[in-house]
RNA sequence: GGAGAGAUGGCCGAGUGGUCGAAGGCGCUCCCCUGCUAAGGGAGUAUAGGCUCAAAAGGCUUAUCGAGGGUUCGAAUCCCUCUCUCUCCGCCA
């Protein structure tokens, strides 16, 4: 949510940005909306004060001894009868006002940071810098998928998943479920232990209100799962552990030494990708359900950039231990996610379609998600004050397991593990057609 | 799932219809006294809005005692619904 106060002092210059990421404010309504609170507002002030000085008189006279059907009390009636009754009209019309207006904020989009390339789509994101360089595989080398290489070993199974879930699932079995495993464990491992993350095991399923707080809902619920129950209404399945770790500091005021926060889980995500018919229908790329390992921080204001960079360089150290090339770009503000006010995507290199593919995306929403959440710390002065929130993925595990199976693919159909997994896989050096262990 | 108890400010805790935004304590901040490690005295100490003010300070004002609704001139206090926490029983990884 933005700064309503933002809103009203600059509603031009507000709208002009939120244009550049093809969002058309209706800055006529808002006008009219705010000016309509405003009065209405004023008056039922006014009523509420005329109401709590007649019944702080009353209170006295009782107290002084007059009797309820005196007439120095019920004297009053008529007039507290009149302000009764426009104080309830006035209250209603409020409500509707203030009502309409939270509707038209929430779906609001975050405002693009400065530094972010203004463009309409993916086409005009900016790369930052690359790492590694893409192998050269010798001219008479086959180069497979990972739909192929995984299927040759005979360990990854889309049909039985098919069965068991229906499409976008997948199902693996022996060393490929173990690397997958080892991918998990060695991300978990790298962040809490050389990048300071606090691990967190986290519910998988949440309420509406934890995902209004990050921005999923009210805009984007047919992106979710949910899961009826009963007559507590619904839970939804997470998109992303970004959700119930960012809402931990939910309604909360912290402490100013206990900043920055900075935490990790690892989570399955779901998705319903609706609105993805036909896209990336083969593998693992686009699933509804896959793994992830997610960092969070929870920082003050004025470190929030300073800590996008931090938390950005740990999703990338993980590729550069798994010796994966990639590229880091700067999302233009056509293609940022609702929440984010700048958004680096790590793209890792997939030798058999030539390309760089996504594999994290690193925000900062600023005080964006804090704002919806009322997620608070104590500043300098001792005064409250909005917290600026980031997430990102530190990685994707099914991409990149199925960035570490192309990459790491052998003529004879073999994948050698990257060096750095090879503790999470008991010495194991290379994953080779021979049965399910 | 059944039975019971509870939810008050940073924390503890009083408050069952009236001058209560809320006693008291703890903690914290400032001042004074004293001076050697411990103590005494005083003042202050919620959040979000609105109006006023050139701005800051200040002043006025509204809301908020788990959430929402109701009764009432007036609700922390009475009624209803919900949420959460705790105890016991049942079930269960």
């Amino acid at each position: 949510m933005l700064d309503i106060q933002l809103l009203r002092t600059d509603l031009e210059n507000v709208a002009k940005r939120l244009s550049t990421r093809r969002f058309t404010l209706d800055t006529v309504r808002f006008q009219k909306l705010v000016m309509q609170r405003g009065s209405i507002r004023t008056d039922t002030q006014k009523l509420e004060e005329a109401r709590n000085h007649i019944s702080k008189l009353i209170g006295q006279l009782r107290g002084a001894g007059h009797d309820p059907d005196d007439e120095t009390i019920g004297g009053f009636f008529p007039e507290i009868q009149k302000n009764s009754d426009q104080l309830k009209e006035a209250k209603k019309r409020l409500g509707e006002i203030e009502d309409e207006l939270q509707q038209l904020l929430e779906v609001i989009p975050n405002l693009p940071h400065d530094s972010v390339p203004e463009g309409k789509s993916e086409a005009d994101n900016q790369e930052i810098r690359r790492w590694g360089t893409p192998r050269k595989f010798e001219s008479n080398f086959a180069v497979k998928d990972h739909v192929a290489i995984g299927e040759d070993l005979g360990l990854l199974d889309f049909e039985t998943a098919a069965k068991l879930s229906g499409t976008r699932f997948s199902l693996m079995q022996g060393g490929l479920a173990r690397l997958h495993r080892a991918l998990t464990q060695f991300m978990l491992d790298t962040h809490t232990q050389e990048h300071g993350y606090t691990e967190t095991c986290v519910p998988y399923l949440v309420t509406a209100e934890s995902l209004y707080g990050t921005g999923q809902l009210p805009k984007f619920e047919e992106d979710l799962f949910v899961v009826p129950h009963g007559e507590q209404g619904n839970y939804y399945l997470i998109p992303t552990s970004e959700v119930p770790l960012t809402n931990i500091v939910r309604d909360q005021i912290i402490a100013l030494e206990s900043l920055p926060i900075k935490l990790t889980a690892h989570t399955p995500c779901f998705r319903s990708e609706a609105g993805s018919y036909g896209k990336d229908t083969r593998g693992l790329i686009r699933q509804h359900q896959f793994d992830k390992v997610e960092l969070v921080q929870i920082v003050h204001p004025q470190k929030s950039y300073e800590a996008l960079e931090e938390l950005t360089g740990h999703a990338e150290k993980i590729l550069q231990k798994l010796e994966l090339p990639y590229r880091v770009m700067a999302l233009c503000t056509g293609d940022m996610g609702f929440s984010a006010a700048k958004t680096y995507d790590i793209e890792v290199w997939l030798p058999a379609q030539n390309v760089y593919r996504e594999i994290s995306s690193c925000s900062n929403c600023e005080a964006f998600q804090a704002r919806r959440m009322k997620a608070r710390f104590r500043n300098e002065k001792g005064r409250p004050e909005l917290l600026h929130t980031l997430n990102g993925s530190g990685l994707a595990v099914g991409r990149t397991l199925v960035a570490v199976l192309e990459n790491c693919q052998n003529a004879d159909g073999s994948v050698s593990i990257p060096e750095a997994l090879q503790p999470y896989m008991g010495g194991l050096d290379r994953l080779a057609a021979q049965g399910k262990e």
